[in-house]
DNA sequence: CGTGAAAAAAGTAAGCC
DNA sequence: GGCTTACTTTTTTCACG
Protein backbone atom coordinates (compact mmCIF):
# COMPACT_ATOMS: atom_id res chain seq x y z
CA UNK A 1 0.00 0.00 0.00
CA UNK A 2 1.62 3.24 -1.28
CA UNK A 3 2.80 5.48 1.81
CA UNK A 4 1.36 8.93 0.36
CA UNK A 5 -0.74 9.81 -2.53
CA UNK A 6 -0.69 12.37 -5.19
CA UNK A 7 -3.21 14.97 -4.25
CA UNK A 8 -3.93 18.04 -6.67
CA UNK A 9 -5.59 20.92 -5.97
CA UNK A 10 -8.86 19.92 -6.27
CA UNK A 11 -8.29 17.19 -3.53
CA UNK A 12 -7.07 19.42 -1.27
CA UNK A 13 -10.40 21.71 -1.09
CA UNK A 14 -12.53 18.69 -0.95
CA UNK A 15 -10.21 17.63 1.75
CA UNK A 16 -10.53 20.64 3.65
CA UNK A 17 -13.97 21.37 2.85
CA UNK A 18 -14.89 17.72 4.03
CA UNK A 19 -12.79 17.55 7.36
CA UNK A 20 -14.96 20.97 8.56
CA UNK A 21 -18.41 18.87 7.54
CA UNK A 22 -18.24 15.93 6.16
CA UNK A 23 -22.21 15.80 5.22
CA UNK A 24 -21.82 18.61 2.64
CA UNK A 25 -23.57 17.04 -0.90
CA UNK A 26 -21.46 16.60 -4.19
CA UNK A 27 -24.01 19.04 -5.32
CA UNK A 28 -23.03 21.37 -2.35
CA UNK A 29 -19.11 20.38 -2.94
CA UNK A 30 -19.30 20.95 -6.51
CA UNK A 31 -20.27 24.66 -6.24
CA UNK A 32 -17.62 25.32 -3.78
CA UNK A 33 -14.42 23.77 -5.23
CA UNK A 34 -15.65 24.24 -9.11
CA UNK A 35 -15.95 21.10 -10.45
CA UNK A 36 -18.78 18.59 -11.70
CA UNK A 37 -20.70 16.96 -8.82
CA UNK A 38 -19.58 13.50 -10.52
CA UNK A 39 -16.22 14.75 -10.98
CA UNK A 40 -16.17 15.19 -6.83
CA UNK A 41 -18.10 12.12 -6.66
CA UNK A 42 -14.51 10.61 -8.41
CA UNK A 43 -12.39 12.47 -6.49
CA UNK A 44 -13.68 11.27 -3.19
CA UNK A 45 -14.62 7.67 -3.75
CA UNK A 46 -10.31 7.57 -5.08
CA UNK A 47 -9.44 9.22 -2.17
CA UNK A 48 -11.60 6.50 0.16
CA UNK A 49 -10.23 3.57 -2.02
CA UNK A 50 -6.78 4.53 -1.24
CA UNK A 51 -7.16 5.14 2.18
CA UNK A 52 -6.42 8.59 2.64
CA UNK A 53 -10.33 9.29 3.66
CA UNK A 54 -10.23 6.07 6.46
CA UNK A 55 -14.06 7.16 7.61
CA UNK A 56 -16.92 9.07 8.40
CA UNK A 57 -17.05 9.57 12.45
CA UNK A 58 -19.28 11.06 14.68
CA UNK A 59 -18.08 13.91 16.73
CA UNK A 60 -20.15 13.37 19.98
CA UNK A 61 -20.01 16.03 23.41
CA UNK A 62 -18.96 14.16 25.93
CA UNK A 63 -20.28 16.26 28.54
CA UNK A 64 -23.91 15.82 27.21
CA UNK A 65 -23.57 11.90 27.73
CA UNK A 66 -23.05 12.48 31.47
CA UNK A 67 -18.92 12.60 31.09
CA UNK A 68 -18.32 16.08 32.25
CA UNK A 69 -14.39 15.44 33.10
CA UNK A 70 -12.17 13.82 30.78
CA UNK A 71 -8.67 13.36 32.11
CA UNK A 72 -4.78 12.23 30.77
CA UNK A 73 -3.87 9.40 32.02
CA UNK A 74 0.48 8.66 31.79
CA UNK A 75 0.74 5.19 32.63
CA UNK A 76 4.05 2.92 32.77
CA UNK A 77 3.77 -0.79 32.30
CA UNK A 78 6.54 -2.57 34.02
CA UNK A 79 8.45 -5.37 32.61
CA UNK A 80 7.45 -3.63 29.08
CA UNK A 81 7.00 -7.09 27.52
CA UNK A 82 5.01 -7.66 24.32
CA UNK A 83 2.78 -10.84 26.75
CA UNK A 84 1.83 -8.05 29.47
CA UNK A 85 1.31 -5.11 27.07
CA UNK A 86 -1.20 -6.87 24.56
CA UNK A 87 -3.59 -7.90 27.25
CA UNK A 88 -3.10 -4.70 29.00
CA UNK A 89 -3.96 -2.63 25.70
CA UNK A 90 -7.46 -4.69 24.75
CA UNK A 91 -8.12 -4.69 28.16
CA UNK A 92 -8.19 -0.52 28.19
CA UNK A 93 -9.13 0.08 24.99
CA UNK A 94 -12.54 -1.90 25.77
CA UNK A 95 -13.02 0.54 28.77
CA UNK A 96 -16.49 2.54 28.10
CA UNK A 97 -14.20 5.87 29.74
CA UNK A 98 -11.51 5.27 27.03
CA UNK A 99 -11.59 7.41 23.93
CA UNK A 100 -7.95 7.26 22.96
CA UNK A 101 -4.59 5.72 24.14
CA UNK A 102 -1.39 6.32 23.05
CA UNK A 103 1.67 4.13 22.49
CA UNK A 104 5.06 6.37 23.63
CA UNK A 105 8.46 7.15 23.73
CA UNK A 106 9.76 8.38 27.05
CA UNK A 107 9.30 7.57 30.58
CA UNK A 108 5.61 7.00 30.78
CA UNK A 109 4.75 3.97 28.12
CA UNK A 110 0.99 4.94 27.19
CA UNK A 111 -1.28 7.95 27.87
CA UNK A 112 -4.91 7.33 27.67
CA UNK A 113 -7.61 9.91 27.41
CA UNK A 114 -10.47 9.25 29.35
CA UNK A 115 -13.64 10.74 29.91
CA UNK A 116 -15.56 10.11 33.29
CA UNK A 117 -18.91 11.91 34.99
CA UNK A 118 -16.99 13.07 37.61
CA UNK A 119 -13.81 13.08 40.06
CA UNK A 120 -15.45 10.26 42.12
CA UNK A 121 -15.81 8.21 38.87
CA UNK A 122 -12.17 9.14 37.61
CA UNK A 123 -10.90 7.95 41.31
CA UNK A 124 -12.70 4.86 40.55
CA UNK A 125 -11.47 4.09 37.44
CA UNK A 126 -7.62 4.93 38.07
CA UNK A 127 -8.04 2.70 40.73
CA UNK A 128 -10.19 -0.30 39.59
CA UNK A 129 -7.89 -0.46 35.93
CA UNK A 130 -5.18 0.90 36.29
CA UNK A 131 -3.08 0.72 39.91
CA UNK A 132 -4.93 -2.38 40.47
CA UNK A 133 -3.78 -4.05 37.74
CA UNK A 134 -0.14 -5.93 37.88
CA UNK A 135 1.33 -4.50 35.58
CA UNK A 136 0.59 -0.75 35.92
CA UNK A 137 3.72 -0.30 38.16
CA UNK A 138 2.64 3.80 37.80
CA UNK A 139 -0.08 6.07 37.05
CA UNK A 140 -0.35 9.74 36.45
CA UNK A 141 -3.71 11.55 36.16
CA UNK A 142 -4.31 15.14 34.70
CA UNK A 143 -6.97 16.69 34.07
CA UNK A 144 -8.16 18.23 30.92
CA UNK A 145 -9.24 22.30 31.29
CA UNK A 146 -10.20 22.53 27.78
CA UNK A 147 -9.35 21.15 24.72
CA UNK A 148 -9.29 22.59 21.25
CA UNK A 149 -9.43 20.34 17.34
CA UNK A 150 -7.41 22.27 15.46
CA UNK A 151 -7.55 23.27 11.94
CA UNK A 152 -7.59 20.25 8.85
CA UNK A 153 -5.26 18.22 8.66
CA UNK A 154 -3.35 18.58 4.90
CA UNK A 155 0.13 17.79 3.73
CA UNK A 156 3.03 19.66 4.14
CA UNK A 157 3.54 22.87 1.80
CA UNK A 158 5.03 21.20 -1.21
CA UNK A 159 2.54 18.49 -1.81
CA UNK A 160 3.18 14.69 -0.86
CA UNK A 161 5.10 13.10 -3.24
CA UNK A 162 3.81 9.73 -4.80
CA UNK A 163 5.19 6.25 -3.38
CA UNK B 1 -28.20 24.56 27.61
CA UNK B 2 -28.85 21.13 29.31
CA UNK B 3 -26.15 19.97 30.38
CA UNK B 4 -27.00 16.15 29.97
CA UNK B 5 -30.03 14.98 27.95
CA UNK B 6 -32.28 12.05 28.17
CA UNK B 7 -31.34 9.21 26.02
CA UNK B 8 -33.63 6.21 25.63
CA UNK B 9 -32.27 2.69 23.63
CA UNK B 10 -33.10 3.78 20.54
CA UNK B 11 -31.05 6.70 20.85
CA UNK B 12 -28.17 4.57 22.52
CA UNK B 13 -28.53 2.22 19.94
CA UNK B 14 -27.87 4.87 17.11
CA UNK B 15 -25.32 6.75 18.46
CA UNK B 16 -23.24 3.05 18.69
CA UNK B 17 -23.78 2.44 15.25
CA UNK B 18 -23.49 5.52 13.66
CA UNK B 19 -19.85 6.31 15.76
CA UNK B 20 -19.17 2.96 13.97
CA UNK B 21 -20.05 4.43 10.89
CA UNK B 22 -21.27 8.12 10.45
CA UNK B 23 -22.76 7.55 6.41
CA UNK B 24 -24.81 4.37 7.46
CA UNK B 25 -28.43 5.53 5.66
CA UNK B 26 -31.61 5.91 7.75
CA UNK B 27 -32.46 2.50 5.98
CA UNK B 28 -29.93 0.80 7.17
CA UNK B 29 -30.17 2.39 10.54
CA UNK B 30 -33.44 1.49 10.75
CA UNK B 31 -33.64 -1.92 9.85
CA UNK B 32 -31.21 -2.55 12.67
CA UNK B 33 -32.33 -0.65 15.53
CA UNK B 34 -35.97 -1.79 14.58
CA UNK B 35 -38.06 1.45 14.15
CA UNK B 36 -38.91 3.42 10.75
CA UNK B 37 -36.50 5.23 8.39
CA UNK B 38 -38.06 8.75 9.50
CA UNK B 39 -38.24 7.60 13.58
CA UNK B 40 -34.22 7.42 12.56
CA UNK B 41 -34.23 10.73 11.11
CA UNK B 42 -36.31 12.32 13.70
CA UNK B 43 -33.87 10.49 16.32
CA UNK B 44 -30.53 12.14 14.78
CA UNK B 45 -31.57 15.47 14.41
CA UNK B 46 -33.06 15.61 17.69
CA UNK B 47 -29.31 14.71 18.82
CA UNK B 48 -28.02 17.11 16.35
CA UNK B 49 -30.16 19.92 18.07
CA UNK B 50 -29.34 19.15 21.54
CA UNK B 51 -25.69 19.17 21.09
CA UNK B 52 -25.58 15.68 21.77
CA UNK B 53 -24.01 15.52 17.84
CA UNK B 54 -21.70 18.31 17.18
CA UNK B 55 -20.83 17.16 13.75
CA UNK B 56 -19.52 14.74 11.09
CA UNK B 57 -16.20 14.81 10.62
CA UNK B 58 -13.68 12.60 8.30
CA UNK B 59 -11.02 10.59 9.06
CA UNK B 60 -7.82 11.22 7.09
CA UNK B 61 -4.71 9.08 7.46
CA UNK B 62 -1.50 11.31 8.63
CA UNK B 63 0.53 8.87 6.89
CA UNK B 64 -0.96 9.69 3.59
CA UNK B 65 -0.73 12.84 3.20
CA UNK B 66 2.99 12.78 3.99
CA UNK B 67 2.72 13.08 7.60
CA UNK B 68 3.83 10.02 8.75
CA UNK B 69 4.85 10.98 12.23
CA UNK B 70 3.36 11.86 15.36
CA UNK B 71 4.53 12.99 18.68
CA UNK B 72 3.02 14.89 21.43
CA UNK B 73 4.53 18.06 23.05
CA UNK B 74 4.53 18.65 26.80
CA UNK B 75 4.57 22.53 26.77
CA UNK B 76 5.42 24.74 29.90
CA UNK B 77 3.73 28.58 29.42
CA UNK B 78 5.41 30.99 32.13
CA UNK B 79 4.19 33.28 33.38
CA UNK B 80 0.88 31.47 32.27
CA UNK B 81 -1.39 34.60 32.25
CA UNK B 82 -4.42 34.89 30.43
CA UNK B 83 -2.42 37.88 28.30
CA UNK B 84 -0.07 35.15 27.22
CA UNK B 85 -1.72 31.98 26.90
CA UNK B 86 -4.41 33.25 24.92
CA UNK B 87 -2.03 34.06 22.02
CA UNK B 88 -0.26 31.32 22.16
CA UNK B 89 -2.63 28.67 21.92
CA UNK B 90 -4.19 30.69 19.06
CA UNK B 91 -0.74 30.23 17.13
CA UNK B 92 -0.71 26.71 18.00
CA UNK B 93 -3.90 25.76 17.08
CA UNK B 94 -3.05 27.65 13.77
CA UNK B 95 -0.18 25.48 12.81
CA UNK B 96 -1.25 23.19 10.34
CA UNK B 97 1.08 20.55 12.21
CA UNK B 98 -1.46 20.69 14.87
CA UNK B 99 -4.03 18.30 15.87
CA UNK B 100 -5.61 18.37 18.97
CA UNK B 101 -4.34 20.67 22.25
CA UNK B 102 -4.97 20.15 25.60
CA UNK B 103 -4.62 22.17 28.51
CA UNK B 104 -4.29 20.48 31.40
CA UNK B 105 -3.35 20.22 35.10
CA UNK B 106 -0.18 19.92 36.21
CA UNK B 107 3.24 20.61 35.98
CA UNK B 108 2.99 20.63 32.01
CA UNK B 109 0.33 23.38 30.78
CA UNK B 110 -0.55 22.53 27.59
CA UNK B 111 0.06 19.04 25.40
CA UNK B 112 -0.39 19.40 21.86
CA UNK B 113 -0.56 16.22 19.47
CA UNK B 114 1.24 17.10 15.83
CA UNK B 115 1.25 15.48 12.80
CA UNK B 116 4.40 15.91 11.07
CA UNK B 117 6.74 14.88 7.58
CA UNK B 118 9.84 13.49 9.73
CA UNK B 119 11.96 13.93 12.31
CA UNK B 120 13.64 17.04 11.02
CA UNK B 121 10.23 18.48 9.82
CA UNK B 122 9.14 17.97 14.09
CA UNK B 123 12.86 19.46 15.04
CA UNK B 124 11.99 22.40 12.93
CA UNK B 125 8.25 22.79 14.66
CA UNK B 126 9.85 21.87 18.39
CA UNK B 127 12.48 24.75 17.71
CA UNK B 128 10.76 27.00 15.26
CA UNK B 129 7.27 27.16 16.86
CA UNK B 130 7.56 26.11 20.39
CA UNK B 131 11.13 26.73 22.29
CA UNK B 132 11.92 30.13 20.04
CA UNK B 133 8.40 31.70 21.90
CA UNK B 134 9.62 33.59 25.10
CA UNK B 135 6.91 32.34 26.71
CA UNK B 136 7.43 28.88 26.39
CA UNK B 137 9.65 27.89 29.35
CA UNK B 138 10.02 24.10 28.54
CA UNK B 139 8.84 21.86 25.77
CA UNK B 140 9.24 17.61 26.44
CA UNK B 141 8.95 15.66 23.27
CA UNK B 142 7.33 12.08 23.26
CA UNK B 143 7.19 10.27 19.81
CA UNK B 144 3.64 8.29 19.32
CA UNK B 145 4.84 4.81 18.43
CA UNK B 146 0.88 3.57 17.63
CA UNK B 147 -2.54 5.00 18.79
CA UNK B 148 -5.82 3.27 19.12
CA UNK B 149 -9.49 4.90 18.72
CA UNK B 150 -11.14 3.30 21.38
CA UNK B 151 -14.79 1.88 21.76
CA UNK B 152 -17.96 3.90 21.13
CA UNK B 153 -18.29 7.35 23.48
CA UNK B 154 -21.67 5.99 25.55
CA UNK B 155 -23.10 7.50 28.89
CA UNK B 156 -22.32 5.68 32.23
CA UNK B 157 -24.25 3.03 32.96
CA UNK B 158 -26.82 3.96 34.73
CA UNK B 159 -28.79 6.45 32.12
CA UNK B 160 -28.18 10.10 31.55
CA UNK B 161 -30.41 12.44 33.65
CA UNK B 162 -32.18 15.18 32.35
CA UNK B 163 -30.99 18.48 33.09
C1' DC C 1 -44.43 9.38 19.37
C1' DG C 2 -44.13 6.26 15.58
C1' DT C 3 -45.59 4.90 10.83
C1' DG C 4 -45.94 4.61 5.81
C1' DA C 5 -46.36 6.62 1.47
C1' DA C 6 -45.30 10.66 -1.50
C1' DA C 7 -42.22 14.48 -2.81
C1' DA C 8 -37.74 16.45 -2.98
C1' DA C 9 -32.99 15.86 -3.09
C1' DA C 10 -28.96 13.43 -3.29
C1' DG C 11 -25.99 9.63 -4.84
C1' DT C 12 -24.46 6.87 -8.68
C1' DA C 13 -23.52 5.09 -13.41
C1' DA C 14 -22.95 5.75 -18.52
C1' DG C 15 -21.84 7.88 -22.57
C1' DC C 16 -19.48 11.84 -24.72
C1' DC C 17 -16.22 15.33 -25.04
C1' DG D 1 -9.55 12.99 -16.87
C1' DG D 2 -13.89 15.79 -16.62
C1' DC D 3 -18.83 17.13 -17.89
C1' DT D 4 -23.75 16.31 -18.81
C1' DT D 5 -27.60 13.56 -18.58
C1' DA D 6 -30.40 10.01 -17.04
C1' DC D 7 -31.38 6.68 -13.38
C1' DT D 8 -31.52 4.85 -8.53
C1' DT D 9 -31.57 5.36 -3.81
C1' DT D 10 -32.07 8.18 0.14
C1' DT D 11 -33.69 11.83 2.68
C1' DT D 12 -37.37 14.40 4.25
C1' DT D 13 -42.07 15.83 4.77
C1' DC D 14 -46.70 15.12 6.30
C1' DA D 15 -51.29 13.31 7.30
C1' DC D 16 -52.77 9.61 10.10
C1' DG D 17 -52.99 6.02 14.00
Amino acid sequence: MAESVVLDPVDLHLLRLLQNDARMTYRDLAAQVGVAPSTCLDRVTRLRRCGVILGHRLELDPAKLGRGLQALLSVQVRPHRRELVGPFVERIRALPESLTMFHLTGPDDYLVHVAVADMADLQRLVLDEFTARREVARVETRLIFQQWDCGPLLPPSPSAQSG
